[in-house]
RNA sequence: GGCGAAGUGGCCGAGUGGUUAGGCAGAGGUCUGCAAAACCUUCUACAGCGGUUCGAAUCCGCUCUUCGCCUCCA
């Protein structure tokens, strides 16, 4: 079976195949670096850090561009407000660039906590001010957009197509209940900024033939996608609160000048609530993921956001995330299981299972459902452990390979180790492996001596410090519980 | 007001015309010194009202409700 992809634009899912055979190129709209990334971030980028590894998993050669927003857009409007990293490098008594460093490195941290790849490249907006520049001047010789008082603005009425992805095609009935008040500097409301000039006491700017000034917000994504990727890409991927106006801005602004498609496929995640509610920076409510990983195995987020569909909403409660805990612990139950297991003579076929995950990921990156048929093993490899001696060394090799594919490679939820004690680094952790056995020894002892109060406590105590002890026919075996 | 998405069992969450989603929680059982884990059995669904159809949670219409966007936002 082909990939199908939902396509944004279409308002369907379609055949995916890349414009350059063998080649894919994504670009998705990266975190603006002014505070600690949230939920609503890890949602994102886990999800196309899916879509890229099942991409590469299918063959292609993928080149992922994700860029850093590091210009301070507005706060408020498009016209009014002041600068976010400003803001905030006077909220914390720094400058802009060290808030924008700051940030980026956060940021980071926590999507390699999460497990997400890095993208191929992460350009930074401040460092492409020469090509945001080079676009508005051809966007002016091409008669799309126009100088007033040192600001650019692009011309809504100049391109046809404009407010197509959204629905939004309509400009004169848009302006009805449109809260932004028309500028009168711009030929028509509608119309959007390419380069703004600096107000007085404007920290970020540069020099440009109109104004020292800085870029408009939709600009770097068009500038940096098309330098890195080309004038059409392959996919282009974001949250669906920036279909409009800046995934319309971005298409308009890109098509005038080249003439081509800007986006075969546009790509929009959805929302995570809270409460039913949007969660966002503004609204007070999000959920630092810092905070979160405090309490919660960042896998345990991982896997708790691939349970639903990336374009599905995701409330997020902390009874829905231990839920999610246990299940994640059964999966890594049965994977430690399977590794431990003496072989012996039960056998099954993995094809069948192989054949319905393959057929999830490549309808339009089903992960919920994929995630059902680890699950489905799971159950297969436990019974057949339960009910028999073992599994054959053929099928056990089969089955792990399997859970290493697609729970490891793809999914990215199980870590390939048997055992690890946290992110502890290697040497401690073995360390504490050998210490839990002691502790493990001496509990078997009093057990032979019923000294069942001993062992008890033995084990009530590791399990205190998330160590799980199961006395299996096999012998003692232990696992970590991923906590929540 | 305009554009768009959605309402599934106690909770989370897939499915889109006829056959079990899955996870968590609940009940009973097997196993165990007791647990835990696992397995077996099991309960609670498709917002409401019409329509199309041999048959609809799934298609169509209406109603109600929720959410997102139209301001920066993943």
């Amino acid at each position: 079976m082909s990939l199908y992809i939902y396509n944004s634009l279409k308002r369907a899912k379609e055949k995916f195949e890349p414009l350059h055979p063998g080649i894919v190129s994504i670009y998705v709209c990266g975190p603006t670096v002014y505070g600690h990334a949230h939920l609503g971030h890890a949602k994102s980028y886990v999800s196309f850090d899916v879509v890229v590894r099942w991409l590469r998993h299918k063959g292609y050669h993928v080149k992922y561009i994700q860029n850093i927003t590091d210009v301070g857009h507005l706060t408020d409007d498009a016209d009014a407000g002041e600068d976010k990293i400003s803001k905030q490098a006077r909220l914390e008594k720094t400058d802009p660039m060290e808030i924008s460093q700051f940030y980026t490195r956060s940021f980071y941290e926590d999507m390699d906590q999460l497990n997400v790849l890095r993208p191929n490249i992460a350009p930074a907006a401040t460092a492409h001010i020469p090509e945001q520049i080079a676009l508005v001047e051809r966007l002016i010789a091409a008669g799309h957009a126009y100088e007033v008082n040192g600001n650019v603005y692009f011309s809504v009425q100049s391109f046809p197509g404009y407010g197509k992805l959204s629905g939004r095609t309509d400009q004169e009935a848009l302006q009805s209940g449109a809260r932004v008040e028309t500028r009168s500097e711009k030929h028509h409301p509608s119309d959007f900024a390419l380069w703004k000039k600096a107000e007085e006491g404007h920290l970020m700017k540069w020099n440009s033939p109109w104004s020292i000034g800085y870029p408009g917000w939709h600009l770097e994504c068009s500038a940096m996608s098309m330098k890195y990727l080309g004038e059409t890409i392959d996919i282009h991927g974001g949250g669906m609160e920036n279909k409009f106006p800046h995934h319309d801005c971005e298409i308009a602004q890109s098509e005038s000048v080249t003439g081509k498609p800007y986006v075969r496929f546009w790509m929009h995640n959805n929302m995570v609530t809270v409460n039913g509610v949007k969660m966002g920076k503004s609204l007070k409510n999000s959920v630092n993921l810092k905070d979160l990983f405090k309490e919660i195995d960042p896998l345990v987020i991982r896997f708790f956001i691939l349970q639903s569909h990336y374009r599905s909403q995701l409330d997020y409660s902390e009874s829905a995330i231990k839920a999610s805990a246990t299940g994640l612990d059964k999966l890594r139950e049965t994977q430690r299981r399977l590794q431990e297991q003496k072989h012996g003579t039960a056998t099954f076929d993995l094809e069948p299972f192989l054949q319905r995950f393959t057929d999830a990921m490549d309808d339009d990156f089903n992960t919920p459902v994929a995630i059902a048929v680890l699950f489905d093993l799971s159950k297969a490899i436990n019974t057949a452990l339960d009910h028999s001696e073992g599994i054959s060394k053929e099928s056990r090799q089969e089955s792990e390979a399997f859970l290493h594919t697609a729970g490891t490679d793809i999914l990215g939820i199980l870590n390939g180790n048997k055992q690890t004690i946290g992110r502890d680094p290697i040497q401690s952790s073995h360390k504490l492996e050998k210490i839990i056995d002691i502790l493990i020894d001496m509990r078997s002892e009093a057990r032979n001596n019923k000294n069942f109060a001993l062992s008890d406590k033995i084990r009530d105590r590791l399990l205190a410090v998330g160590i799980e002890i199961k006395d299996t026919k096999e012998g003692v075996s232990w696992s970590e519980k991923s906590g929540a």
